[in-house]
RNA sequence: GGUCCCGUGGUGUAGCCCGGCCAAGCAUGGUGGCCUUUCGAGCCACCGACCCGGGUUCAAAUCCCGGCGGGACCA
């Protein structure tokens, strides 16, 4: 009973991870294709989480053995992106410098016996795993594999000429998983390593061999490498390792955003997206450039944990929880979206002195106005206004509508706010306004004007009143805003 | 088509392993109200879920079986 309820308090925050107590070894292992995005975040973070949890360290993988898919800027975005995060990395390995290590555990395997070399084509190959009936070559004395093997690596073939496979099971219920391949031939340039290797190991022999020499005690992964951690097993149980423990989580599916690393480059050099961070995209240099924090994100996927269901990303509630961090630091700046000019008579010469946020001191700016002032209103808000109504000028006036184009001023002061329950608008001086506009992630852009004071707040978070969080930037002489959410 | 995983409100999550405290909690969302010189924040109220069907049991969201649905990987 006591434990029963034990457990029901440990529910707070992440679940514990099993056989954990001794400290722990997690690693992330992004492709260096491109920048993180919001769903790479999610491993981060958890990873990331659990190591402090439990002390221990993490290990940042660049997973780059396929030189085919390798953008060598993705590996300085990917470490920036982690450490905006928060995400504390101990240490980062490079896949295509291990590649010695690689062919060492290739041989030890064949000396096994648990893995063979073949010249034999890839129809040939797939018959044999779809048929489970064993190529000659999976039976050969280890020496004959390993003289294919050598050949293989001192470049007598060519691409799909040859390959190493590991034996796992003819027989397995899923053919994927019987005999797979563990390095091929690819005749590219690395990123990193040049034209100086030819064989490359292939996803799943590279991460077993990592993962063990990297003393890698749990591994969290989506529940699409479920297969893969079969494939995995074989590779430890041929050398004899201890496996660490693996976690799969349910994947998630985000709408919304683009996050094809592929089709995001093609964008930008298309010229349809201005970048990697974007306000359309999900990367999260996208994000922070809107204001998003690096804490709401966080908050967000310990919410979410790390259930095997899969789940729908919910913009919502990262934007909840965004709002509540950002809400009592983000001056508040008047925004007017598609201004109309109005004359406003009968007001003189004005200074008003109008607090940064309405609850917090954050300071104040100060606007004056000439005698008779020239303003500008949303026009939405000023056409739906009828003539002989009254609307206020937040801060400066009540003022009436008597024409198209013009006000008269009623009182300086608000008088019964709750009268005016709607129509409080917020205005820029016509003079010296500054022009705008608001880019919002949906892909909408809306003009406007800004208060001179805007120009202030450039890089910062601010919440444009009645419109919504983002991030001012300067363009030279007009500013531009990235919306965050409402 | 094969293999595997999963199925609590619109969304996410707690509970399921160890059946009764669950006429199902929390968050987000929606609706209404209060407050507020923002359509933000805060406060209050309400809306809303155990995929279906059998079985076991005094008792099932929780255990068993079958179906249905979703997903992943492979082909």
């Amino acid at each position: 009973m006591a434990q029963i309820r034990e457990k029901k308090e440990a529910k707070r925050g992440l679940e514990p991870l099993p056989g954990a107590e001794g400290g722990v070894v997690m690693r992330m292992a992004p492709n260096p294709s491109g920048p993180l995005h919001i769903g790479h975040s999610r491993m981060a973070v958890l990873n990331d989480e659990y190591v402090k949890m439990y002390g221990g360290r993490l290990i940042l993988r660049f997973e780059d053995t396929n030189p085919t898919k390798v953008d060598p800027e993705a590996y300085d975005m990917i470490a920036e992106d982690l450490e905006w995060l928060g995400v504390e990395v101990h240490e980062k390995v490079y896949q295509s410098d291990r590649m010695e290590l690689y062919y060492r555990v290739a041989e030890e395997m064949i000396r096994r016996g648990c893995a063979y070399a073949t010249t034999r084509s890839q129809e040939e190959i797939r018959e044999s795993r779809r048929r489970g009936i064993p190529l000659p070559e999976r039976n050969a004395p280890p020496e004959e594999n390993m003289e294919t093997w050598r050949r293989m690596l001192e470049g007598e073939f060519g691409e799909g000429e040859a390959v190493l496979i590991v034996k796992t099971d003819l027989s397995h219920p899923n053919p994927s998983v019987r005999d797979f391949v563990a390095f091929r031939i690819l005749e590219r340039e690395h990123p990193r390593t040049g034209t100086k290797y030819r064989v490359f190991p292939t996803y799943n022999f590279a991460v077993a061999v990592d993962d063990h020499y990297n003393g890698v005690t749990h591994v969290l992964r989506g529940k699409d490498h479920m297969v893969n951690t079969e494939k995995q097993r074989y590779v430890y149980r041929c050398m004899g390792w201890r496996e660490p423990v693996f976690i799969h989580y349910g994947l998630v599916r985000i709408v919304g955003v683009n996050l094809k690393t592929s089709r995001i480059r093609e964008g930008i050099l298309r010229g349809e997206y201005s970048g990697w961070d974007d306000v359309r995209l999900g990367t999260l240099r996208a994000l922070r450039s809107r204001g998003i924090r690096p804490e709401a994100i966080r908050e967000y996927w310990l919410e979410v944990g790390l259930k095997d269901v899969d789940i729908n990303f919910s913009w919502e509630t990262l934007y909840a929880i965004n709002r509540k961090i950002v809400d009592p630091v983000a001056p508040r700046i008047f925004f007017v979206p598609h201004p109309k000019e109005i004359s406003i008579r009968g007001l003189g010469e004005a200074r008003v002195t109008i607090p940064l946020h309405p609850s917090r001191d954050l300071g104040s700016r100060t606007i004056t106005l000439p005698a008779e002032p020239r303003i500008l209103v949303p026009s939405r808000d000023w056409d739906g206004l009828r003539i002989g109504e009254v609307a206020r000028l937040k801060y400066l006036a009540n003022v009436r509508k008597v024409s198209d184009s013009a006000a008269e001023l009623v009182s300086r002061e608000p008088g019964d706010v709750s009268a005016l329950r709607g129509r409080i608008w917020q205005w820029a001086p016509s003079g010296d306004s500054i022009r705008g506009r608001i880019l919002y992630p949906d892909g909408s852009v809306e003009g406007g004007a800004f208060e001179p004071y805007a120009t202030k707040l450039t890089e910062k978070i601010v919440q444009m009143e009645r419109v919504g969080f983002g991030v001012l930037y300067g363009r030279g002489g007009w500013l531009e805003a990235r919306f965050a959410h409402r």
